[in-house]
DNA sequence: TTAGGGTTAG
């Protein structure tokens, strides 16, 4: 017998199985797995039985361990020696499966369960929602006859997390209609929902909405950080700035949030200073996200040399292995500064096998630059690897485009059309001030005011002309007259949206234009010289990143 | 004696 256990056990009682537990309890909790399982056959040993209590304890570390085939051994001992004596044991058996990744198990033990809880369903709710099966989560959470706040919880964090923020917004109002209190992590989910929407309209529903339910940021840590990555996220990093400050306990989420958010803005410097005070002067130590952040900040700028710092230092310094989203950014950050062939060296260099994110930076780089070469060696692995997004095939042929090989372009056309593949569409939109969304498509004149839309436009393009504005037709990937060229340029969605909030914002208010797809060179143009010309700010997002357009500056600095 | 937690890349 262990010495520390005989020392413990037998000058009490040494056949009290509750002693014996205890002892493994206290080591299976330090993470003494081997020992408490020693534990537990000297026990056996000892012809003590084991009470439901042990078995809890073993299966919990069997779960932690993420030991499949040991936790089988004590589910079927728990059985034939406790049966399902208390819904707790049950319930600990549903959480090692889950944690073991075998959720199918759990699911048998739950249905074979003669008594449950609400703790058994949450469970196995959450556990779906965390493999991202919320049809399941739905299912069992409206056949669960009592819902508590933390199964309403699990449900509104499921949507969020799952990339579902409509309904995360739905259930949290079920939620309330039913008479259940929303708790911090209620609230934090909700707000992660709001950032998806990325609408102020959300945003300040959910400051209302954690305001009312007593939460604020600068007690809570929660619901600081998730506030910080909502206003990001909705455009007002300024915002995001003041929650920051104003929080009293920071964590990694607090500064891995606000780093992010400060590079999606193009804010480097800043974004990289805080990542530095973060490491130097605080306790904190920086995670795989944190990193992430702090490479954004790099190759949304350009700055290769202070991104290969940070790159090298992640393992050196932090012990923080690299993974292949670090290579991501580091490919992302060379391909867009032009070391097209040393992004690919790096990718070669990888231990990992290269996911298709990985190539689809190389790819964009290519785009960006014009290198049909290396674009095809990345097309080829990331067609393989992700062979249903059709926004890989529209980067080779911009790649083609670019380089005016129409011959090129109609091969990946075919491909695309082979694969039965739709084109995204693109589009923008806008909140106006009384929270109504306004979308705006290609070339589309269904919008109510599309007249006066499209005089704005034309009034627009003459003034930006006195300023030298000339239609970039290189940004039109098709083999079309100029003048056709010229008008798709002119009915792009951003141009559109833009035109709209000039018509209907107040003079001095800030225009925000979200978008679905990549902006082109000549709106990005068009967005700069229109800022000059009205005197406004043009915050605008697309799928990569923010652009703020002041006084016909951008503050990417035009490296996009 | 068991349940829900905010941040990530092209």
């Amino acid at each position: 017998m262990d010495p520390y256990a005989r020392r413990v056990i037998e000058p009490v009682q040494f056949r009290n199985p509750f002693l014996w537990t205890a002892v493994i309890r206290g080591y299976a909790i330090e993470g003494k797995f081997d020992e408490a399982i020693a534990m537990y056959g000297c026990m056996r040993k000892e012809e003590i039985t084991p009470v439901s209590f042990t078995f809890s304890a073993l299966l919990k570390a069997c779960g932690t361990m993420k030991d499949l085939n040991l936790g089988r051994q004590f589910h079927a001992q728990t059985f034939r020696l406790r049966g399902f004596c208390f819904v707790y044991v049950g319930n600990t058996m549903i959480d090692m499966y889950v944690k073991c990744e075998s959720i199918d198990c759990a699911r048998k033990v739950f249905d074979e369960m003669p008594e449950r809880d609400v703790i058994s369903w949450t469970e196995l709710i959450a556990a779906y929602a965390r493999v991202g099966n919320m049809e399941c989560a739905a299912e069992l959470f409206e056949s669960l006859p009592t819902k508590d706040m933390v199964a309403w919880t699990a449900m509104v964090t499921g949507f969020a997390q799952n990339a579902k923020p409509q309904e995360a917004l739905e259930y949290f109002d079920r939620m309330e209609k039913s008479g259940i209190r929303a708790d911090e992590v209620t609230v934090a989910g909700y707000i992660s929902a709001c950032a998806q929407l990325g609408a102020s309209k959300y945003a300040d529903r959910a400051v209302q909405i954690a305001q009312k339910s007593g939460y604020s940021p600068s007690d809570h840590v929660v619901i600081g950080s998730a506030l910080i990555d909502m206003y990001s996220k909705c455009g007002n990093v300024e915002e995001a700035v003041n929650v920051f400050m104003s929080m009293n306990n920071k964590n990694v989420f607090t500064y891995s949030s606000m780093i992010l958010g400060l590079a999606t803005h193009g804010r480097a410097q800043e974004a990289l200073h805080l990542f530095h005070y973060m490491v130097t002067q605080t306790e904190i130590k920086p995670n795989t996200v944190t990193f992430v952040g702090a490479l954004m900040a790099c190759s949304h700028s350009g700055l290769v040399d202070q991104g290969r710092q940070v790159f090298d230092s992640m393992y050196q310094t932090f012990g923080v292995q690299p993974t292949r989203d670090h290579y991501t950014c580091m490919v992302d950050l060379l391909g867009r500064t032009g070391r097209l062939q040393e992004a690919l060296e790096l990718i070669k260099t990888m231990s990992v096998e290269p996911h298709g994110g990985v190539w689809g930076a190389l790819l964009g780089a290519c785009r960006i630059h014009n290198n049909p070469e290396i674009a095809e060696i990345a097309a080829e692995h990331l067609f393989e690897l992700e062979p249903d997004i059709i926004g890989n095939y529209i980067l080779l042929s911009n790649v083609y485009a670019s380089a005016g090989d129409w011959g090129g372009v109609l091969r990946v056309r075919k491909l695309i059309k082979e694969k039965g593949l739709k084109k995204t569409p693109a589009v923008s939109w806008v909140v106006d001030k009384n929270g109504q969304m306004h979308k705006f498509f290609p070339g589309n004149l269904n919008h109510p005011m599309s007249n006066k839309i499209q005089d704005k436009l034309e009034e627009l393009v003459e003034r930006l002309t006195v300023l030298g504005y000339q239609p970039d037709l290189s940004s039109v990937p098709y083999d079309v007259s100029d003048n056709a060229k010229r008008l798709i340029l002119i009915q792009h969605t951003e141009k559109l949206a833009l035109a709209f909030s000039l018509l209907t914002t107040n003079r001095d208010s800030t225009i925000t234009i979200m978008k679905n797809l990549r902006m082109c060179l000549d709106c990005h143009k068009f967005m700069r010289l229109a800022s000059e010309v009205t005197g406004k700010v043009i915050i605008m997002r697309d799928n990569m990143r923010f652009h703020h357009f002041r006084s016909g500056d951008c503050s990417c600095g035009d490296f996009w």
